[in-house]
DNA sequence: ACAGCATATACCCTTATCAGCATATAAGCC
DNA sequence: GGCTTATATGCTGATAAGGGTATATGCTGT
């Protein structure tokens, strides 16, 4: 993880919502979507960006993609999430997103359908 | 200072080192040229742009101009220009760049000259 | 006013990002 | 094998960044 490459995740909006959203633990492409209110064209790419600087792993469940913060992961980076809970949470809606993600996993937990049963076991590995 | 100006100007090398040596203090458009070793344009055109995102300001001493990190700094550029130093000084040649600066500002106190006697009282301000 | 130094800006070109739209791949189900 | 869902990629156009060269501006000293 370069130091310039995580600068250059860090320097998008978007990017950094999904950054922080992971952080939590791993999500799939179609919360991501639902949470910040995007296309999957535009997730896609951000996540692909990401992933090519290193920053962010996805593995394949079923049909479902399940990305997570890189467990290679530099102090700089982390520093990073932890500062932004205090300096950028409120310009960027970072509450909001966070409450979302956990109505969104509650509602996977109580009621079950092909995407939950499949990918919550993943999701709890770290969240 | 928007979070996401910060980030755009921290993710160029050349950048980082600039915010790194004025972290220190205050250093005209010369000084970082020689400490760079680069040309006066990409200096410049650096500068312009760290000034446009409000991260650093450029104050006029006779003809030349000094610039330093701009009082009204967010913590998470404080943060980060205190993480890199972890993080990213080897990489980026932080040390060699600080030494520079250190034996240039010596010089200058030692061997007076038209540019030393008119900026030094600006350069101490904060070094 | 002129010359000289320090710095900034304009212009051109190349590359990187980003959005929007269409299409391809991959897995699961019938 | 077709159909659906989830996700990724390709293409195009727009805008931003970054390097290089030339030129403009601002200040100083004569």
């Amino acid at each position: 993880m370069e130091v310039i490459n995580i600068y250059k995740c860090l320097c998008d909006e978007q990017r950094l919502r999904i950054l922080n959203l992971l952080k939590d633990g791993p999500l799939c492409v179609c919360h991501l979507m639902e949470i910040l209110g995007s296309d999957q064209v535009k997730i896609s790419k951000q996540l692909r960006y990401m992933k090519g600087m290193g920053l962010i792993a996805g593995e394949r469940v079923a049909q479902w993609m399940v990305y997570r913060v890189a467990e290679t992961d530099s102090p700089l980076l982390e520093e990073n999430l932890k500062c932004l809970q205090d300096c950028a949470a409120e310009r960027l809606g970072f509450a909001r997103d966070s409450a979302h993600r956990k109505s969104l996993l509650a509602k996977l937990k109580s009621e079950p359908n092909a995407c939950s049963s499949a990918i919550l076991p993943f999701l709890q590995a770290t969240s």
